[in-house]
DNA sequence: CATGAATGAGATTTCATTCAT
DNA sequence: GATGAATGAAATCTCATTCAT
């Protein structure tokens, strides 16, 4: 076989395997993520049950895949809102921010970002790690960049505030969801005040 | 029939629903919420399937049973942790401080705590709700008392901030989980530092 | 055991006799036959499961015994549109129209006459046989009648015509049932409209 | 895939399709349309319980493809006792007359034939309404016949005078079933009597 | 590579009937 | 007589995965 042929079918074989995790995305954004079925998957792609199998060795795969996906989404949001944004520490707000969006504009990714641990039982590949491990970076140096202008304690730890932005951020979220009417009712706060107050809080607990 | 019958009958019926949630709470155990299954709890509790959907009428039930224990559950873990305490201020970080120990300590129970919104769809019944609502008014109590002691800020809202502060917990919790590996590895932290930490700052952040 | 207590005594039997009926008769109309189960027959005679099975050996012998109902409905049925009538053709037609109100306002009676032996694959007891045998007289009393006066041919055996108008009749009402859409739309003919034309045709082929 | 491949396959597959309707109508004829179950078709047809569900969507679809089989055979039983014959009376009574062979040989066809709407709350389908609407055109023209050649009554609609027929005679078969016994004891009549006695009157009712 | 028929375990739920109390 | 807990077979349907073509 020619190198060019051998190049064509490479690339030939990744455009189904995207053409997959697409047909999912579609198929969850519907039925949910316990509605996902690899018949539906297959039908969605236009191709057989059993291609699917070709190119994922089972259905978790394709959770995995699609996880990692959600997560360069959210990589990205958190591009948008942050890199726009000159003051530190408005930065650092706007990764609450940007993951506020995501989880507004983006149900399916954020159910998977928050939530793939727990609902597989699977070890973290190799790509998901990576791409868990853009995310904290991104985030690191955001508050890094902050700490070393001098506008948050020097006793913060930048990657470890990161992780812990991160997960109360998704906590926080997960309680919107589950409780925006008793919020509404009782306390008369929006979800957007809710979390607006949550953020400010946060963030002075940092700030100088 | 006689009363003392009747009353037994009464008894030896209680005993058998919580036997049957006894042997899903073992299931779950074992096989994780999502693998819980009508039969595999009657043949764990000895019992036939159809026995089940006389103390039950329907899975959700079951699970609507146990997240009722569960909560009581964490009520009881933050009376252990909080009661004891006299200062004010370390009784809010004791609520954290019962959730990490609940975390730990039932795993199931934290799950379904948790998660129970999430996983299933279904509105709260009377009961569901009643423990919901001790849980909320415990944890607002304690902060209304640091509060009214002039600890904490005058602007925070008792109740308000006992939300973020389960949210926040819930998620860090998870991601303590998901991640323990990476933060010994890359921070050099056990969990329990790291839970430390988040508590110190946060309750920090409300404080005068 | 004095006699008036055993008297007494089946006096109160047959009454949850008939009691056990009444609920399920309820039920069916509520749930239709198929809908019908004994636990449902139970509470809505709030009684015991178990108390049906001393009354009644099994499911079927209730739907007998509701069976033995409905036909004595409509041997009253025929009696009230046909005693009134002085007329014998008219009469005879009255027949027809009885059941048709029959069919119209009792349906879970009628679902029972015309469809008990289809349903069950009992053997008719001697009591079903009796309650089926007073219809047929009934009936046959009424086309003889006619007949004795001349008005109907000779050759017509009274107690066959009656199966045969009996048959007819129910397969009628069953087909305008049915099909009452296409009637309507096809020939614009309501059901009342039709079954008029059919009992004129039908009446009319016996007539001198 | 070959073209050939791809029609074997077709064959193949239709072969399966009604490999499985003859293993339900196996099981109807001996347990009764409601004695109907999926696993004892799967077993009848030495298939997995999933399979059944790769040709059928549900059991209805199932008791809908043997209800198209019945119909049409019942349409085959139409043409081959009216075809052959000339005289225009003659043809109305074999109308009858097939149905009452059909009933008699084809029993389980028969009572899908009379029942389906009955048995099934469901919608007819394109299909279904397809093949009741070729037996019911059918007999219509049948009908229209006699009529333009005058020989019976010129009022008579030659459609709505079908359903009737149509009715009446599921009626008839379905209560000599019923009561052969006593049609035999107190009249002396055969089935096959009883039956003549109806059809004659019954063409007799719309001749001239 | 691609297909999709086949599998068969397993899910939830119902229900007539029995039987110890 | 009365009770209702217990049974367990049976019902319908789903679905991840395999494999012959």
């Amino acid at each position: 076989m020619k190198p060019e042929t051998a190049q064509k079918k490479e690339i030939a074989k990744e455009a189904k395997y995207i053409a997959i995790l697409n047909a999912a995305e579609k198929v969850i954004k519907k039925d949910g993520l316990s509605g996902m079925s690899i018949n539906k998957v297959a039908r969605a792609a236009k191709i057989a049950k059993g291609t699917v199998y070709i190119y994922f060795d089972s259905k978790e795969e394709i959770i995995a895949g699609l996880t990692i996906r959600a997560r360069r989404t959210l990589l990205e949001y958190f591009k948008k809102y942050c890199d726009r944004e000159k003051d530190p520490i408005d930065k650092i707000k706007n990764i609450f921010w940007a993951d506020y969006h995501f989880y507004k504009e983006q149900k399916t990714y954020h159910e998977l970002v928050a939530f793939y641990e727990q609902k597989t039982g699977l070890q973290e590949t190799k790509d998901l790690a990576m791409s868990s491990f853009e995310i904290s970076t991104y985030v690191k140096e955001i508050i890094e960049d902050a700490k070393s202008k001098k506008l948050i304690r020097k006793d913060i730890d930048s990657g470890l505030q990161g992780f812990i932005f991160w997960g109360m951020t998704v906590g926080i979220l997960q309680i919107i969801d589950t409780k925006k009417g008793q919020l509404k009712k009782y306390f008369g706060k929006s979800t957007k005040e809710f979390f607006a107050y949550f953020v400010e809080n946060s963030v002075a607990s940092i700030t100088i």
